[in-house]
Parts: C-alpha cells; structure tokens; sequence
DNA sequence: TCTATAGTTCGATCGTTGTCGAACTATAGA
DNA sequence: TCTATAGTTCGACAACGATCGAACTATAGA
C-alpha cells in the first residue's frame, strides 16, 4: 500500500477543485476534517458503506484537497489548506467561513 | 417571455453554487462575464450551439450566480457579485482572483 | 499463524448532467 | 405583416459519477 503522494501545487486545477467540493458528503468530510484537524476515515463515515467513503476520500487526495498519512493500518486524513491558499487564495476560506470566520487564516499563515 | 426574478440570498445554497461553477464552460462564463461586467448570450457564446449555452445560463441563473436583464431581444447577464459576496464572502474573489487579483473588492465595494 | 481491523478495488446499477439538433417564442425593424 | 434575430424548450443520447455489496490487501495484536 503506497504512500499516496499528493498532486504538486501547480498541478492543482480550479474546476477539478471545484468539483470535489460540489458534493454535500465531500464537502461535509472537508468540514468536519477542518475542525477535527487530522482525523482517521472511520471517524468520518459515519452510516456510509466504507466502499462509498473510500471513493470520496479518493476524490479528494486526487484533486489535492486532503492528505493522507499512513500509519500501521490507519490512514490519517488532513486538509492541505497551505498549499490550496497558495494555489487558490481565499478558496477554503470561503468554503470553511460557513463554520468559523478568521480561523483559516491564523491557521494557515503559522 | 418572463423577467427571470433572481433567487434570494439566503436561498443560494453553497453546493449548488460550487457545482454551477465546477464545469469549465459555466466558469469560462463566469469569469468572462466578470471582465466585461455585463453582456448578452451571443457575446459569451463562442463556437457551441445555442442549446448547450442556454442550458449554462440557466444552471447559472437558477444557482444564483447570474442575473440576466431582459431588454427587448437581448438578454443581458451579469455577475450578482454584491449578493454572492455577503452570502458566501471571499468565493467569487477566489473563482476570480486568477484573472485580476483585487477588482472585485473594489468593485463590490462601491 | 490466526484473527480482527482499516481501508481499497472491482463491478454493477442508476440517476444526473452535458451536448446538440429541431422546433418554438418573442421582439425589433422593414 | 413579413423577416431576421435572440434566446428558450424539447427530446434523445452519451458520458460521468454516486452508491453499495463483495472480494481483496495489508497491518497489528494475540
């Protein structure tokens, strides 16, 4: 099982971004993931057949959304909010605002 | 042929904005609509039929992020981008910012 | 070595969406 | 009233993507 490298910063694409997140599961895993920081894929499905989940966290590794850090048979997801407010300036912003206004960008420029 | 009434803010629904936006020829629209800050269909259209391009308008005007102002024949559309900033703050910025960084400040800000 | 756990891969199904031609509607101008 | 123009609606088709069960892989722990 590899160590599913995330795409480069200037492979990133706004439309395959976009879509990634134009999903209310996907778009509730990037959430939660926010304000839970690191967080294992079984702490997120939640009632959701794994094979279900599994293809949404691929969507978004591929795109370049979230990373995933392997450990022992856990794989720890996390948002890549440095990289996409460099690529794509104000995005996740706009998209965590619903949740917490302001807590992206001190969390992002330490 | 009726006025096309926008939908009102608090009912513009982040996943279906993200999905108008998530298709390249909706954001191609969008994002040249923004440098010309209001035009008909025919100006945006390009080389697709009729059909398709009526179709991305529609999904753009039903998701709240298009206005379109009837006069005589013509259609004129623009960017609600006053709306969608106090909806969802900083996403048009982030859509847009590709092209000119720090226009639409200025220009919703007026 | 055996088992449980975490997650992926495969394949099928099904709803959604983009594309486009053809017919239609509505307005402006001759 | 006739014609041209601008755009919509309809219907068909194809492609994509979400869902989910079943089988599979890999690691940790007993």
């Amino acid at each position: 099982m590899p160590c599913y490298d995330s795409p480069d910063l200037e492979k990133l694409d706004l439309i395959t971004v976009l879509r990634a997140l134009a999903d209310p599961v996907r778009l509730d895993i990037v959430q939660r993931l926010y304000a839970l920081g690191e967080a294992n894929c079984a702490a997120l499905i939640g009632s959701r057949p794994k094979s279900s989940m599994s293809h949404h966290f691929q969507v978004l590794r591929e795109s370049g959304i979230l990373h995933t850090r392997i450990e022992g048979v856990q794989h720890h997801n996390s948002l890549r909010l440095q990289e996409l407010e460099s690529r794509f300036p104000g995005l996740m912003a706009s998209i965590l605002g619903n949740i917490e206004a302001g807590q992206l960008r001190r969390q992002t420029s330490s």
